[in-house]
RNA sequence: CGGAGUAUAGCUCAGCCUGGUAGAGCACUGGUUUUGGGAACCAGGGGUCGCAAGUUCGAAUCUUGCUACUCCGACCA
């Protein structure tokens, strides 16, 4: 992508709505707009990485079986009053009446409508397990909405249901999800703790919610410090195999949040020297809720013995908007956004410094077909502006690498790679640029672990 | 919903106290010179001062009402 032709509105001051970080990043980087409260457009930059963000988590919930749908955001009434939440949800849910007068909402979350959609085609245990999800935008009318597309009113979000026909195995299906979660944030550069959470108003016995370590976090965190660099399980994980193992281990550390806090606990099991007592952000959140929904709307199964049950559910929820803003909470610096690989708008700034030469047009000319070529995703600054100006826009967007290429060094054939975390900058001649890019980037994709 | 604040150019802000016909920096347009960390100079364009009513000869400025946005709290992926 040519900078000259991109739509990239930087801003130079701090937008003065913005008090956390990853929100006026966000803004400065021209990744987003407000256009009311809690309400955010996502401008190319942002929604490049949106994409990002949804492509790992369709990777990542399709390896562990479960199927991609999706689910309207405009849902009736009728379905909300026969699981009796249309008048429990509150004012949180916004109420919309259609031309004939009938009661709709905009979705605030799914269980009722999968449920609806599961009663209507699934009849017998031999059709189970299942597990359905759906990306889809959402609108809760928060009372105070904050920190940018932190805590928006519509947002989007990965939700994914499961079907079983007992607890033992809807258990299973809860692993499932928990271990693919553990590798979905740990593709998007996200170090992800599952900590025992509450279950919420959506009621549940069995819950975690994956966080994110931040001080600017919604929730006070406590866990084991070893839980920071656990391993985690490879693309190779047989999702068909039993993963409890996997689960008792992530599980067996302590970690809770604020609300699930057992503080006797937390320093009996815990040594001293490895409690972390913390704030995090909630990115992501597993539960399982039985037959809480299956029961009222009647979503039952004919068992091996011909007995009709209702389908034990659970519910695992994904916040894509969130992530974002997770992400650069844990990756910026003073200058802008670093971002991760795997979840970069681009993986390469090239940067031309002079715009005017010819010959240093022809050798960036040459970089850009040559990254594109090679796969790398590129962004060519190819504007006539100042070397600062473009170096700051640059660090400020926060690509993985910039490939520098002015007169100064082609002269002698060579080209500079900075990198951006480390701010480390190597020369290396310009034949071999785009090589030495590609062994730089490609493992840190995350795509083959 | 309770408490606190803000609203003036695209952005960040000054002007308001003490009423007299609107400013700066950045951004933008044209030109010249520049070019390795947000360049310099010259010349320009751009504002119903959030909205409405009131006081006044006269309101960005004072009064009242409304709206939007932000922050703190309760609530939440």
């Amino acid at each position: 992508m040519r900078l000259s032709r991109y739509f990239l509105p930087v801003l130079r001051d701090v937008p003065k709505e913005a008090e956390i970080v990853s929100h006026r990043l966000m803004l400065r980087a021209g990744m987003l707009k407000q256009e009311a409260a809690g309400l955010y457009a996502w401008l190319p930059l942002g929604y490049r990485v949106l994409r990002k963000i949804q492509a790992i988590i369709e990777q990542e919930q399709d390896r562990a079986g479960a199927h991609e749908m999706l689910m309207p955001t405009i849902q009736s009434a009728d379905l909300w009053r026969e699981s009796g939440r249309y008048d429990a949800y509150g004012k949180e849910m916004l109420r919309i009446t259609d031309r004939h007068e009938r009661d709709m909402l905009y979705g605030p979350t799914n269980e009722e409508m999968i449920t609806d959609i599961f009663r209507a085609h699934v009849r017998s245990y031999k059709d189970l397990p299942l597990n359905l999800y759906h990306i889809q935008w959402k609108f809760r009318d928060e009372i105070r909405p904050r920190f940018g597309t932190m805590r928006s009113r519509e947002f989007l979000m990965k939700d994914a249901y499961s079907f079983d026909l007992d607890l033992g195995r809807a258990r299973e299906a809860y692993n499932r999800m928990f271990v693919s979660y553990l590798r979905t944030f740990y593709r998007m550069g996200l170090t992800a703790i599952p900590m025992r959470a509450e279950t919420g108003p959506i009621g549940g016995d069995l819950s975690h919610e994956f966080i994110v370590l931040a001080d600017t976090g919604e929730s006070g965190v406590f866990c084991h410090a070893d839980l920071l660099d656990k391993p985690i399980p490879t693309h190779d994980v047989d999702y068909l195999s039993d993963l409890q193992p996997i689960v008792d281990d992530w599980t067996s550390l302590y970690a809770a949040t604020e609300d699930m806090i057992d503080m006797a606990e937390f320093e009996s099991t815990v040594p001293e020297d490895k409690r972390i007592a913390a704030r995090g952000i909630e990115v992501g959140q597993v539960f399982y809720f039985g037959t809480k929904y299956s029961d009222p709307l009647g979503a039952t199964v004919t068992d091996d013995e011909g007995k009709e049950v209702a389908v034990h559910m659970g519910s695992y929820g994904i916040g894509l908007t969130r992530v974002a803003p997770a992400i650069i909470e844990a990756n910026h610096d003073d200058d802008g956004i670093i971002w991760p690989v795997s979840v970069a708008p681009f993986e390469v700034a090239l940067i031309n410094l002079k715009p005017g030469d010819k010959d240093c047009n022809t050798a960036n000319e040459g970089l850009y077909q040559s990254l594109t070529n090679a796969g790398i995703e590129v962004l060519y600054d190819d504007r006539d502006l100042g070397a600062g100006a473009k170096f700051a826009t640059a660090d400020l967007i926060g690509l993985p690498y910039q490939l520098i290429a002015g007169p100064r060094g082609l002269k002698n054939n060579e080209v500079e790679i900075k990198h951006r975390r480390t701010g480390e900058r190597e020369t290396v001649s310009t034949d071999a640029a785009v090589a030495r890019l590609l062994a730089l980037i490609e493992p840190e994709r995350r795509d083959k672990i």
